[in-house]
DNA sequence: CAGTGGTCTAGACCACGTG
DNA sequence: ACGTGGTCTAGACCACTGC
């Protein structure tokens, strides 16, 4: 890590208080006030996002970073408190703090909503079925925020718990961040996709927004499935984010519930 | 509220610092540690179970609490923290700290997560089909930790959205907790269920577990939401909780979802 | 103006993990 | 023994609300 980072603090209100001249310029430009810890926060999303620290590793202690940025430790521990709260980092104490990955049992199932109805959450089998560069569909790229017709990747896939196939997905990527993805590639990998998304292409996905609704399988899911044709299926349509809110991945799931279901839980 | 409240501050491990010796015994019994803050933050539920606050009301501001705990303004302060978190409690700069009520908009929509494919989230017409006291099923019983036999509450209503029926629900509820509760009350009263249900009857919901499945909907769903039989609709079973996680409501919704969709959000 | 929650700082000690 | 995050305290000032 640079010593002499550029990232030094910006005057605040408070600093008035030193000097008695009521001094305001926000780094941001003015347009909107941030207090100082939100300000720390933006700042260690934007060194996740260049990647100076990969998922995995540990960030500098927060003292460290108190003086990087020129304030204390609490304001930096706020910043912290935000960002562990929304599990892209992870504090362990005694040791450090870490950026999140999508292979520690802790948020292996953040995403995956999908449990048995009997017993505990087993890992999945995945079996690619397809995995190609396409135009992105006029609505995927919507989702995506890509220009109609811009490269896309498009994956279909099979989830199975047991040798009952449960899940097929329909995943679309902004083909830009994803060049070199094959078929070949996924194939290799095991564990969790957003691990291997990570570990890969250096995209991590943070949030993501789900719509639900019933369906009726149709043929070539049916098939897939292997359910009669009109069954109930559960449709998610999941959009992810990553650092800084921008959209990096449109899947489409469909989802057999006759021996899982998918759990939520709301306060 | 009384000045000389019994619940004052538990010694802890920090005391030492002051006199040396390491004076430790919780007021839980010693059995697991606590921090202070997280000890603080139960006497403010208990404080809220009992009905001392209630919904919509504001409670001490921070120094008072900090007072009466005998802690300083930051501990009570990062108690409140968490609950406003959980959205039990509701901050408002320059008023205080109100107990949270499922009227304010800002939480309308905690529990109702269906919305309109298009436009924008309106409230449901509500017609109630059925209110009357019931001997608990043994599946339900469980759900609500009541013994099988004991008596419930079985309300059975539809929610429509502009003359189209989309939700039907059947709501069971412990019968102890709802005495004097009848299809006459129910039908009386407008706006949100669980507003009734904390106004009327002083229980508040403050989390709640679904599972989620699609299913095809049955003769019976099939009348109520005028849909035919065998079309996928999404069940929804609920678990909700009050003060202290004890469950005190079972729900099984039946969604249509021609027109709606479940939204969902992780992070 | 007074009172509330919101932010920021500084310093102390505790609990945990590692060497 | 040391460094990490976790807790607790004390006090300052800011921003918002209502009298």
């Amino acid at each position: 890590m640079a010593s002499s980072d550029p990232s030094v603090r910006a005057p605040r209100a408070s600093d008035a208080s030193a000097s008695g001249a009521p001094a305001r310029a926000l780094a941001t430009g003015g347009a909107a006030f941030s207090p100082l810890y939100r300000q720390i926060k933006d700042l260690l999303v934007q060194s996740l996002d260049r990647g100076e620290w990969k998922p995995g590793e540990s960030i500098p202690s927060e003292l460290e970073l108190a003086a990087r940025f020129q304030v204390s430790q609490g304001t930096v521990r706020k910043a912290i408190d935000e960002l562990a709260a929304e599990s892209v980092l992870l504090r362990r104490q005694g040791k450090g703090t870490f950026v999140a990955t999508h292979n520690e049992a802790r948020v292996r199932y953040r995403f995956l909503r999908l449990a048995p109805d009997e017993g505990e959450p087993a890992p999945a089998q995945s079996r690619i079925l397809e995995c190609r560069r396409v135009r992105a569909p006029q609505d995927v790229a919507r989702s995506l925020e890509l220009r109609a017709g811009d490269s896309a990747v498009l994956i279909r896939r099979v989830l199975s718990f047991g040798d009952i196939p449960t899940v097929f997905d329909e995943i679309w990527l902004p083909g830009a961040l994803f060049r070199g993805l094959t078929q070949e590639r996924l194939a290799r990998n095991e564990g969790p996709l957003y691990a291997f998304f990570e570990a890969g292409f250096g995209v991590s996905m943070i949030r993501a927004d789900e719509k639900l609704r019933a369906v009726a399988a149709e043929p070539l899911t049916a098939d897939v499935l292997q359910v009669p044709v009109g069954t109930p299926l559960m449709q998610v349509d999941r959009v992810s984010f990553t650092y800084g809110g921008r959209p990096v991945e449109f899947r489409r799931g469909l989802y057999r519930t006759d021996r899982h279901h998918y759990r939520n839980s709301m306060n």
